[in-house]
DNA sequence: TCACAATACTTTGCGACGCTACATATGGAG
DNA sequence: CTCCATATGTAGCGTCGCAAAGTATTGTGA
């Protein structure tokens, strides 16, 4: 929760396909990637991930299969094609979003990506 | 609304102090000024602005003054101590939050700084 | 003169969604 | 045997952006 209030509105989708997009996670994999991706920052409890996927698969963005590791069941998620389109437009909107709010404000450090 | 969907959430009360930060302005002109100085990305509209305004000032960080110009009232808003520290824990969280998305939503092209 | 746009502010109510809290189940470490 | 990590799930709450509708004044164009 290392993010006070939930700036995260609309944008937990844009992050959780871009988490799977390298290929396939479970749920509770995923929230790991989210916390290890952004340096701790991202620390989402499973009660915003778990109904996040859900919505996603429901939307079609992603499919799942269930699959049982070491007497674990665990649920494996998969971006469809739609989902990869889906992502392009996250990503186009993030960074319209982004280089709005920077601008305005202002004086703020600049994030410095690979 | 260029922005599809509220992917402003929590973002709306930063970009009103930054707004009023180098000096007072009634509601409506925050409005252009937030669609001038996002290039007209942020368009937002009224039923989010005024309340917004009202919310800020209520918790203390800007205070209002009603004037007249031209026969039309306006309620000119400035932001108060309270408000120029919040407006800085605004700018960190925003940083350390737009870093953390930018770097998992990787391959997207770069912010272009002013 | 009359209609309409722009300026300027307000409020009701809906809907979306992140989060807390709680519940369930297994495997491994001490 | 207990505790923690792994792994998934749901109910309910609260926040807040937004559409929509309303009020009032000034300026403009037909």
């Amino acid at each position: 929760m290392a993010m006070r209030p939930e700036l995260l509105k609309g944008h937990v989708d844009a992050l959780l396909l871009a988490v799977l997009e390298p290929g396939p996670q479970h749920g509770y994999a995923v929230i790991e990637s989210l916390r290890a991706g952004s340096n701790g920052t991202l620390d989402l409890p499973t009660g915003t991930v778990y109904p996040a996927l859900h919505r996603l698969e429901r939307a079609g963005l992603i499919g799942s299969d269930w699959e049982t590791v070491g007497g674990r069941r665990r649920r494996t998620y998969h971006l469809t094609t739609a989902g990869r389109a889906a992502l392009g437009e996250h990503r186009a909107l993030w960074d319209e979003f982004s280089i709005a709010v920077s601008a305005l404000l202002g004086g703020g450090t600049k994030p410095a990506p690979a």
